[in-house]
DNA sequence: TTTGACCTTCACATAAATGTGAGGGCCTGA
DNA sequence: TCAGGCCCTCACATTTATGTGAAGGTCAAA
């Protein structure tokens, strides 16, 4: 697929599909005119992308581990530099801190809304939202 | 305490506290001088503030659901708009995104690097590292 | 053949979080 | 009283992820 439709796909400009590929987390082929050719897979990849850039990972950490998130590996492991290993380790660790923290924070907020749910619960047992003036 | 003894102490620069402040996330009282004084309580502040901004949150949503996380509650249900309730559901759901997002992506580099560590050892059962030359 | 919807590259613009430095005030200890 | 270390504000610089637009090529359909 070109461009264009992997954009609408996956919600994405395809200005940012061009800098994706420009940071080589994304490889797309061409064709003979030029247009960049997309796989199927890529669509999943961008999502991935977005996400891992949307919880804060800078480019360069998600190219470094972007390849040993593929199934089938795309990685191997006679590839995987002990550098490279200390990366992935450090990453996962990362990762683990900011999972806690946005879970302690969302938990919060679960908290209270719920919280507040019940008192409007309390308030307004006919369940009808608005309190009214 | 003074900002200094913050930045250190929460592993800041004294530039991004005031940016903190500028942006309405902590608001540290002042002494005669025109230095800034802060409580024990904004350390912890201060942390989360890192770790929400850390994990993809522009201060601007940092302001707005931050108010309702404290212990004791410094944001009252009477206070609380629809409007402002809509955001906090909102956000709530974003946060669990992100925490899927990034809990699949690192589980995935948890899997790679067991399964290294099982290559490893299955080839090296002597259990040090380093495959020597 | 021309129009319109795609695509290309290049380049400049922006917002957000940060760094850096200048110019200057406060305070403590020698 | 001066030196050194802290603080202040202001302002400009940088990086990263993005937007936007210009100038132009490709291609299908009218």
């Amino acid at each position: 697929m070109r461009i264009g439709e992997l954009a609408e796909r996956t919600g994405t400009s395809r200005r940012l599909l061009r800098y994706y590929e420009e940071q080589r987390l994304i490889t797309p082929g061409r064709s003979y005119n030029g247009y960049r050719e997309y796989e199927e897979a890529h669509v999943g990849r961008v999502m991935q992308i977005k996400g891992l850039l949307g919880s804060g990972l800078p480019t360069r950490i998600i190219r470094q581990i972007l390849p040993c998130l593929d199934k089938p590996r795309s990685i191997y492991f006679d590839d995987l530099t002990p550098e490279m290993l200390r990366v992935l380790e450090c990453e996962h660790g990362h990762l683990t801190q900011r999972i806690d923290c946005l879970t302690r924070n969302r938990d919060a907020i679960g908290d209270y809304l719920e919280t507040v749910r019940g008192m409007r619960a309390a308030a307004d047992p006919s369940g009808r939202a608005g309190a009214g003036s």
